[in-house]
DNA sequence: GCGCGGAAAATGTCAGACAATTAAATGTAT
DNA sequence: ATACATTTAATTGTCTGACATTTTCCGCGC
C-alpha cells in the first residue's frame, strides 16, 4: 500500500486512490480493520488530518465505515444493496440534471431497459408484486391526487414491475434509469385524460404481468413508452413557448 | 443551508450532506461557488478541518471540484458522462464482489439489458461501431491470447454493441452491467472450442446489427447468453469442487 | 500601454492538543 | 467462582493555530 510521490498535492485524494486499489482488488477484504490513523499517516508519511480527510473520501463511497473507542477504527465495509442504489440513484439523477439530457433520449433509455425485465417479471412475478402494482394503479385513478404524487406512484409501479423479475442485479441497474427520470416527468402535466390513459395501460400491463403473457407486457410497455413520448414532448414544448 | 444538530457525532457528514442537498436539488447550479472554507466553518460553527472532510466527501462523489488560489475555492461541478461511468462500474463491481452475487445472477441481468439494446443498435450503428466490433472479433480469433485479454476483448465488443445504440443514457446504464460482470468472466478458463463458439456468435452479432436485423441479433444474443451461462456455471462447478 | 512584482485570498498541509467513546483488563463484592 | 463496577488504553472526532503554496488582481515603474 504505497505511493509515489509523482504527482503534486493533493496527498488525500492519492493515498485514498492507494486504499481503494486494495480494497477493488482485493488485497483486503470485507471487516478487514485499516491501520488507525495516526499508522497510517506514519505509513504514508503524511499528518493526522490527510489521512482523515483521504478516509473521509472512502466513507462517502461507501467503502469503509469508521467506529470508534478502543479497537475501532476503519474497516472495510460491504455494500449493502440498498446503499449502491442509493448512490446509483444520486449519480443518474444529478447526470441528467446537469447535463441537459433530452426527455427522448431518457425516457427511451428507461423503456427499453424496461422491457427487458418484463418477460422476466412475468415468469417470475410474485404475489407482492402484483398487488404493489395493482395498488399503484388504484391510487393513480385517484381523482384529486397531485402531479408529483403521481409521478411517485408511478415510479413505485414500474419498480414493482421490474423487481418482480427476482434478479437483483437487474433491479439494481433498472434503478438508476427509473429514479432519474422522475424529475424529468414532474415537469409533466398530467390531464386527466391522460391519466386514464396511462391507467388504462398499467392495468394491461399488470395484467399481463399475472396471466404471465410476455408478449402482451412488451406491447403495452411499448405502446406506454410512446404515449410517455409525446406528453414529454408537448410538456417540453410548452416549456420552450413559455420561456421564449 | 442550516443543519439542525439533531444527530450526535460526524458533524462533517452532516455538513456534506446539507451542501449535497443544495446541489441535488437546484439550490447550487453547476460552476456556483460555495462560501470559502474559513465562511463555511463560521456558518456550521465548526472548525476547518471538519468543514474540509466535508468536502473531501463530496469531491469523492464528483459534485465538486476545487481551485486553489486567490478567488479559487469549491464550484459545483458538472458530472461528466465519464466520471459517472468510472463511479457507476467501481459500485457495479463492488456490489458483485462484495455479496457473492450468483454468475447466472448476473450474467441473466447483463443479456437481459443488452438485448434491450439491440434494436436501437441495428437501426443506429455507425461504421465506427461495426469497425470496433470487427476488430475485436479478429482479436478474439488471435492464437494464444489469455483468458484476461479474451474477457477484456469481449467487453470492448459488448460497448460497443451497446454504444451502437446512440444512447449516452443507455451506454451509462450499461456500463455497470456489462464491465461489473469482468471479474466474473475471469474466473471462466476460455478452451479453443469455446472461443470458436463465441466468435462465430459474435460474427452473427455484428452481421445482423450491420444488415440492421435486430431479430437476428436478438436471437443471436439469446443464444450467446445462454452458452456463457454454461460456461459460467462449469466454472463455478469446478472450482466448488476444487475448494472441497 | 505593457510588463513585472507584490499583496491578498484561498486551498493544502502540518503539529499538537483535548474530548468522547468504546472494549478489554482489572478489581471488588457477594 | 461469578457477577458487577471501575479503571485504563486505544482510537476516532474535533479544535486551534500556524505555515506553505498557488493563483489572481492591482498598482507601479518604464
Amino acid at each position: 500500500m504505497k505511493t509515489e510521490p509523482k504527482s503534486p498535492s493533493d496527498l488525500s485524494a492519492q493515498i485514498a486512490k492507494a486504499i481503494r486499489d486494495a480494497i477493488v482488488d482485493g488485497r483486503m477484504i470485507v471487516d478487514e480493520r485499516l491501520p488507525s490513523e495516526a499508522e497510517l499517516a506514519a505509513e504514508f508519511n503524511v499528518s493526522r488530518p490527510t489521512v482523515r480527510e483521504a478516509l473521509k473520501r472512502l466513507a462517502a463511497q461507501s467503502l469503509i465505515r469508521t467506529q470508534r473507542g478502543a479497537f475501532g477504527g476503519a474497516f472495510v465495509k460491504r455494500l449493502s444493496y440498498e446503499e449502491a442504489y442509493g448512490q446509483h440513484i444520486t449519480t443518474s439523477t444529478l447526470l441528467l440534471s446537469m447535463n441537459a439530457v433530452r426527455f427522448e433520449t431518457a425516457c427511451e433509455a428507461r423503456y427499453a431497459l424496461e422491457r427487458a425485465c418484463a418477460p422476466l417479471a412475468a415468469q417470475r412475478r410474485s404475489p407482492d408484486h402484483l398487488a404493489t402494482m395493482r395498488a399503484e394503479i388504484h391510487r393513480q385513478g385517484q381523482p384529486g391526487l397531485s402531479d408529483e404524487s403521481f409521478c411517485a406512484s408511478d415510479v413505485t409501479f414500474h419498480r414493482a414491475l421490474v423487481d418482480g423479475a427476482a434478479n437483483p442485479v437487474l433491479s439494481y441497474q433498472l434503478a438508476g434509469a427509473v429514479e432519474a427520470m422522475q424529475p424529468l416527468m414532474n415537469m409533466i402535466t398530467f390531464t386527466e385524460r391522460s391519466r386514464e390513459e396511462i391507467v388504462s395501460l398499467h392495468t394491461a400491463i399488470a395484467d399481463a404481468i399475472e396471466a404471465q403473457d410476455a408478449k402482451a407486457a412488451d406491447v403495452n410497455l411499448e405502446e406506454l413508452a410512446a404515449y410517455t413520448l409525446t406528453l414529454g414532448q408537448d410538456a417540453m414544448e410548452k416549456r420552450a413557448r413559455k420561456s421564449t
